[in-house]
DNA sequence: CTTCAACAACCAAAATTTTCATAGATGAGT
DNA sequence: ACTCATCTATGAAAATTTTGGTTGTTGAAG
């Protein structure tokens, strides 16, 4: 397990280096944003601790610039004060945790564990269930070499369909979880792109069904 | 300016009642999540105080609940601990700020001071420049009683241009603002919607045009 | 068993977004 | 001033999302 320490004031980057290390985990530090960039681009580590406020280039940017060249590694940032207006931003900049400094040894080693677990459970990007299988990347549905591309929205529907196998979803869930909750999307919609998915799953020759549950929603059945 | 306290713990409750009448604040004070939600949905308050764990109805619902009946008074959630996942599905839910227990005086009369002077400052739902109106609301950009209605897209493009007006905006700005900082669109992707826009700038007559910053971006001209 | 209203499926079309291809414009370097 | 690579404009088409019916289903109430 290798982490990325990216802090410019040298006491602070030893002792997260050491406490680090003392726990089994490898360490590469660096004292500035570009460096702290040019490691990250890498994409060897398993985590990285980031600073905000750096020299050279702040640590928003680095992680902006990360997320943009699609490196997903969990990243905790290291805020000097609780400042809201930091946290939403490296939300918005696809920061997966924060640390408010001063910060006690226990809370790091905990935040690292929880990020890292995070990642470590992402083997496949592959979503199974009966005689399917949903693609992340591609956003295709195959079964048995036979495949279709979906759309966007069609691939939304579906992942969250096999994500929870014969669990009934609402239609107002899938709203939610799409459009958001403040969307006044209708209850049509779904059930279009529920028609839609039908077209495809039978087109693939699958036996897994989108069954309907009256007046709520629907889930997914293998129907062999 | 009035404010809506939801807050169970009824020493809490008071204390906040009491220090806000003193700020000269109208305050109404309710224990549950039910009558907060039913009191907000007057749409009569400045400013909501709100927080998460409570009786009936948890504070997130009574969040996303109002935020989906388009009722956008802004919220200041009470946290318990500060508890990162508490803030995230705040922030998700429409959450506008934080406040985590133990406060001081002073650093709650600042927060309800900046959440509400931002709301203070939304007066109009129209932005202006040169012969040009652009409607907030409907979508619709108009020039001297002609009309034209934008597309999602179009109108955010407009919005970004006509609140900067002769600023020179990057297309790398339009894309991370609309699209967001990760995706993979195209520059010809602005450069079509610039297209669209400038059309309907000439359909409903205007003087405004879209000025090119070759190899940067676009700016708003008025060009009478 | 019928009736009826609510719900669901689905087709077709409209609207929007995105992609593609091509032609035109620009300006640095010669 | 000419050339050329690069950037921009735009028409047109493709892809996707959304909307509006129409028709078929269902199940509760009578």
């Amino acid at each position: 397990m290798k982490i990325l320490v990216v802090e410019d004031e040298a006491a602070l980057a030893e002792a997260l280096s050491e406490i680090l290390k003392r726990n089994k985990y490898l360490v590469d530090a660096v004292y500035n944003g570009e460096d702290g960039l040019s490691y990250a681009l890498t994409d060897l580590y398993d985590c990285i601790l980031l600073d905000i406020m750096l020299p050279k280039m702040n640590g928003l940017d680095v992680l902006r610039a990360l997320r943009k060249q699609h490196i997903s590694t969990p990243v905790l940032l290291l805020t000097a004060k609780s400042d809201i207006e930091d946290k939403i931003t490296g939300l918005d900049s696809g920061a997966d945790d924060f640390l408010t400094k001063p910060f006690a040894t226990g809370e790091l080693l905990a935040r690292v564990r929880a990020l890292t677990r995070r990642k470590g459970e992402v083997i496949t990007d592959e979503f199974t269930y009966g005689d399917i299988a949903l693609n992340k990347s591609t956003f295709s549905l195959s079964c048995e070499g036979e495949f279709v591309k979906l759309s966007l929205k069609e691939y939304q529907i579906m992942e969250i369909l096999i994500s929870n196998p014969r669990q009934l979803i609402s239609k107002e869930r899938f709203i939610e979880k799409i459009w958001g909750y403040e969307s006044d999307i209708e209850y049509n919609n779904i059930e279009v792109y529920i028609s839609f998915l039908r077209k495809k799953l039978s087109v693939i020759g699958s036996h897994v069904t989108i069954r309907t549950a009256r007046g709520v929603g629907y889930f997914l059945e293998s129907g062999v």
